[in-house]
Formats: structure tokens, C-alpha cells, sequence
DNA sequence: CTATTTGGTTTCGTAATGAAACCATTTATC
DNA sequence: GATAAATGGTTTCATTACGAAACCAAATAG
């Protein structure tokens, strides 16, 4: 019997993270959510999605723990937890990403401090606040990999010295 | 007759993003072939993910642009564009997401530069490399920005300051 | 007091997913 | 060189998710 293949008991957590907000809507929501929105209705008009399925999305968000419902019980605003608010550097980084490589007519939005100043690109950076390029990256398996987490790493980083 | 909702036509460079790389496995598989996996079934193992999803997957993947098939047709290996490895950023911010807020038995992986010195938490910063908030990120219409996607941003913005 | 808006739920047709079976070509084994 | 096994898929089919539209109760506006 088929059922919705789990993401989460793949010891990565990426993995982890795309189990809560793997889905098309759902960083969609979220950041209509940050940029303000707290009703049904504008994030329903915002982004065309079709009733039921926010409807879904809205509970199954709550659930993970990324928004709260606040007000009266039957006409709710919907406000960013912590957890919710704390997905803002990957939702940027997504986002540059879109308009690096795929934005044809320029941003349509634009990401900036309080000051109105734009912000820099998302990079990966070492303690001393230098970035890390994608070429110099590692993973290492952590304290909570697998046997097999580990063994696919280390097959992995050893195949991939020997092509150089 | 319904048919799957693009994206694309949101005018925001997020669901552009998500349109390439918005379902559940794209972003596992683009981190499989960072780890060093190139072959079809070293991904299909890793991850558990259908036979046929996967072929379907890596086609997409091809089609935006993010995967080139390389060596021979009929036993090709997968390999990152540099278009996909720009996803390393947002990559790594999910999983430190997921590392901080979900995962209970410790890290399973930990992100290193080439010393295996582990990297700092992923965040957005201003042109000066200060750390900018959840609190003081903020959003403005960009020079892509559709008129709707304007006011819509503005609207948002005028009842967040109303309520303080 | 009536009309409209809000925030959903229900129903139904279409699309996507997952599992398993199948298959052609390459590579390894004897 | 023949045979076995692995690789890289495709096909088929049952289940599930999604999207559109209709419907509905409570809250708000006029």
C-alpha cells in the first residue's frame, strides 16, 4: 500500500528540515507569513492556491511547530513562530538563487536590513567569517550519523579523491 | 481541468526557485551528487526513492539545468552544473535548520571547509558582513516587481507597522 | 435585520507517487 | 567465449495528493 514516502527517517537533516517544509507551498507561506500576512484570505489571493490545500498546510504548519494561531477561534491570524522566522536564511538563499538564475525581468523583491540597505549574498563561511565556496565544502558524518550515514560518506569522499 | 499550479508566474523569485528545486527529493538528490555520487543507483540506494521517480527527477533536473549526464548514454554519470552547486548556500542553511530544530540524536552531518574546520551558522548579512536578524530583515519591491506584487508588499508592510 | 465577507469543509476529476515486474545493455566470472 | 549478475532504466497499476468549484456557518458591515 503505497503511502507518502518519509523523508524523515533519513538520518540527514535535510532530509529533517524538507519534511516540514518540503512541499511546494509551504516556504511559500512562509514567507507571506514574514512579510506580514496573517489572514486565510491574503495568503489564499496572495498565492493562488486553492482553499483546501492551504487549509491543509496551515494545520500540518502548526503541527511542526512553525506558525500559531492566534485570536478568535474561528477567523484566526496566523503569526511565525521562532522556529518559523529562523527559516529566513535559507528562504534568502533561496531566493538569490532564484534571481541569480532564473529572474529574467529583475528581482521582484528585493531584501534589505532596516536601514533599506541590500543585503549581501547568502554564503557558507568559516568561523573567521570567510566564505567558503562551494568547491571547498565537506560533509563530515556528525554524532548522530548511522553506520551506513557513514559508510556512504566515506565510499563517497574516497571515490571521489580518486577521480581527483 | 486541473492541472498542477506553476510556480513560475508568482513573481517572486522564491517559487521560481521552488519551481526547479521545490519538490520533496530534488534537493536530496542535488546533495547526493555533492556528496559524490554520480551514479543512478548509488542515488536510488542512498535515498530509497523510486526507480521511476528518480529517472523523472534527473530528467527535470537536466531540463533546468542543474545536472549534466556525462560518459557513456546507457550508463551515464550525474553531475552538478555550477548553477546547482549555487544551491550549496540555501543547502546548508535547511540542513542547519534541521540540525538545530528537529534532529534528536545529534548532527548525522557536519558541514566543513576543505581543513574540516566546521562552518558558521548560515545567515544573511549587509555589505558591511553584520549579521541582519529575522527581526530586521525586510522586504521591497524590486525592479521585477509586478504592480500587484508592489502593493501587495506594501499593504503587508502598512498593517505590520499599524500593529507595532 | 439583511447582506457580505471570512474561514473554512465537501465533493469530484486529474495528476503525481511508490512498488513491483520487466527488459536491454554492460560488466564480471568462470 | 559463455554465462551470470549488475546497471539503468521503462511499464503497469493501485493509492494518494492536488486543484476547482460548490457549499456552509459564523462574524462583520451597512
Amino acid at each position: 500500500m503505497p503511502t507518502k514516502k518519509r523523508l524523515a527517517d533519513l538520518n540527514c537533516s535535510l532530509a529533517q528540515a524538507l519534511d516540514s517544509v518540503g512541499d511546494w507551498w509551504t516556504l511559500l507561506i512562509v514567507r507571506d507569513l514574514f512579510l506580514g500576512a496573517t489572514r486565510f484570505s491574503d495568503i489564499r489571493e496572495s498565492l493562488g492556491i486553492a482553499r483546501n490545500v492551504l487549509a491543509t498546510r496551515l494545520v500540518q504548519l502548526q503541527a511542526s511547530g512553525l506558525i500559531e494561531r492566534q485570536g478568535t477561534e474561528r477567523r484566526p491570524h496566523y503569526v511565525l513562530t521562532w522556529r518559523g522566522r529562523d527559516l529566513i536564511p535559507a528562504l534568502v538563499a533561496l531566493l538569490q538563487w532564484g534571481d541569480k538564475w532564473v529572474a529574467a525581468e529583475g528581482a521582484p523583491m528585493i531584501v534589505t536590513d532596516e536601514e533599506g540597505r541590500s543585503v549581501a549574498p547568502v554564503a557558507v563561511r568559516n568561523c573567521d567569517g570567510a566564505a567558503v565556496g562551494a568547491d571547498s565544502v565537506r560533509f563530515q558524518p556528525g554524532p548522530g550519523a548511522h553506520q551506513r550515514t557513514r559508510m556512504y560518506i566515506e565510499m563517497l569522499a574516497r571515490a571521489k579523491k580518486v577521480r581527483g
